[in-house]
DNA sequence: TTGTATGCGTTATCAT
DNA sequence: ATGATAACGCATACAA
């Protein structure tokens, strides 16, 4: 494979030179240029990118950390980023399924020397001193971070605010016994939107009750489940608010089985928005999260951190809006099925 | 930052020793194993990734070239490519959304000296001799390429064999005017699945016809569209092959809207067995394509690559069975839903 | 068992 | 405008 020196001993000029003219630095006669152009393209040589970032110290390269790549927000998410890598002719150095502190510790020594910065997704919580040291070796910016700590920039998302507007959204329809179907323990999102969920019925005056407050793990079949143990309760709640979408799938598909008519019988209103959340019947209403912009934001931020400005770290909140659809019947329900679709709600069964 | 003297020196050996100690490379005394290492932990030595790959040629990191990153398949493959190169102690580069051939020679070109090996799914034509350059700097495995051609290794979908499948199930359903929403033009899987669809007809001894062959672009909307071209013509066909579930979720989502009654007005199978198929109503008969495994494949492939017995390149192809659900109306109707729950299908619409 | 010295392929700093 | 040459941080062949 070729290298810098043989494109100069073909081109008859000095690496220093080849070097000038391929990166356009310092100043080369005409006839050189074409030399080492005309050397180059004949070899088709590749400059070596390892040998390169050794003495500029730049790796063109941004590295992401996740704890998983599982469903459409982690994918989303590494989109938006590397959309914006692109843009800037970046590149992503991807690696995840980090389980606890030292294995995010252990994959971002590897990035060592192969990453001008990191964006960091962790779920595992005391992180904070693994943090420290990495930003030692290279600028971190934090997505959807347990807290603002740590003095790094972060870009989050407004769960807490969402799941308190879905919940609002479920008390002005005048439902009083709403039930939620938690996230897994540990998990910051599902932390905030329970959150949400207790200060909203604290605001409306009610006090929030353990016995509803069902138990789940963000998977489709947890939803499920807890529609059952939802459906054993009397007095049966009137509305679920599950905090996120595939629970909330779950939920529908179960209630749908048993024969509860949603939202007649229960209003149910989820979080995410997922691509499907407008093709479920009936529509489901839920908290829209833009988990691509979480993506593009954070390498902005990465980029704004470089420079001067970076001395103050910048912690953005992404917004979280309720998307109405009608798994909560809000709406009027005469409406004919054309204006809906053409409003872009698609749920399947026939409306009668 | 501290670098390999650093340690050296607060241990008082050589680099040469603290090169052998950390990568447990050479004889090495107790005791100067002791003191290099509680130097690199005091001083949190992290060694260069760009420094090292230097010298010894290899990064430990595998590349990935994709077309695209939107949508459920790219996210799996991309979960089995990371997975698999996990267990090897890999990284991952990933780069995408590469339109033209210039675009994917310029990408492979920005991973030298970055990657071991490279992982490429290209949906452009003409690739072929883009491809021959790549090859002679880094092993490369491909991934649903549109031909074996080129002498390397690769892995993809039974796109073929799976469409034509899902057609002789609607045949033997005793369907006779069966129309196709394909993909787009010049997309691989979208080729092979419409020669499947050509190919079941033809063995049926039933002339492919264009008029039975309507446009699409693998999203929702586009199965819309297509459902009413499709409803207009006539005779009415009665049952539609959809070359992707998205466009299926788009049809059954218009039908419904329009009154159709899906399966027994119209039959609906789609490809690829999102996560939803089968919630959606009625629950989708689809074509599963397994990308976790694609991606996970393809990287067992790289490394059995590395290896003497890459000399014949593997070509490997992955079965797309049909799975049957309830939107061709293959089976009873008569079961109750709650035993149609324990199977699995999670239509949400009540029975009825 | 240990240290010295060379090379990996670039970029960058000098002279010229 | 150009060409030696010194880093860059590490691994390793070789000498001791």
């Amino acid at each position: 494979l070729p290298t810098i020196h043989d494109v100069a001993r073909l081109a008859d000029v000095s690496i220093a030179t080849v070097s000038r003219v391929l990166n356009d630095s310092g100043p080369v006669s005409d006839e050189a240029q074409r030399r080492v152009l005309e050397a180059a393209a004949r070899l088709d040589y590749w400059p070596n990118g390892a040998a390169r970032s050794l003495t500029t110290r730049r790796t063109q390269t941004l590295g992401v950390l996740l704890p998983d790549l599982y469903g459409e927000f982690f994918s989303e998410v590494i989109r938006g980023i590397d959309h914006a890598a692109r843009r800037e002719r970046l590149q992503v150095l991807i690696s995840s399924s980090h389980a606890d502190t030292e294995e995010v510790l252990s994959a971002a020594r590897a990035m060592r020397g192969r990453v001008d910065g990191l964006l960091l997704m962790s779920s595992d919580e005391g992180t904070d001193e693994a943090i420290r040291r990495i930003r030692r070796v290279f600028p971190v910016v934090l997505l959807n971070p347990r807290s603002e700590l740590d003095g790094c920039a972060s870009v989050s998302v407004a769960n807490f605010e969402g799941a308190r507007a879905a919940v609002e959204h479920l008390i002005a329809l005048g439902h009083r016994d709403i039930a939620i179907v938690k996230g897994p323990a540990g998990n910051v999102d599902a932390g905030e939107r329970l959150r949400g969920y207790r200060a909203a019925l604290g605001d409306a005056g009610r006090e929030p009750a353990p016995a509803l407050e069902f138990p789940g793990d963000f998977t489709e079949s947890s939803g499920d489940r807890a529609a059952e143990e939802i459906l054993r309760r009397d007095p049966r709640p009137t509305a679920v608010f599950a905090a996120n979408d595939s629970m909330a799938i779950g939920l529908l598909s179960a209630l749908a089985a048993a024969g509860i008519e949603v939202p007649r019988e229960m209003a149910v209103v989820g979080f995410d928005d997922l691509a499907f959340a407008r093709y479920v019947n009936p529509p489901l209403t839920t908290v829209h999260v833009d988990a691509y912009r979480l993506g593009e934001r954070a390498v902005r931020l990465m980029l704004s951190h470089g420079r001067a400005d970076g001395a103050v770290a910048r912690h953005e909140v992404l917004p979280a809006p309720l998307v109405v659809r009608r798994s909560c019947g809000s709406e009027a329900s005469g409406r004919p099925a054309r204006a809906r679709r053409e409003a872009g709600e698609h749920g399947f069964a026939p409306t009668r």
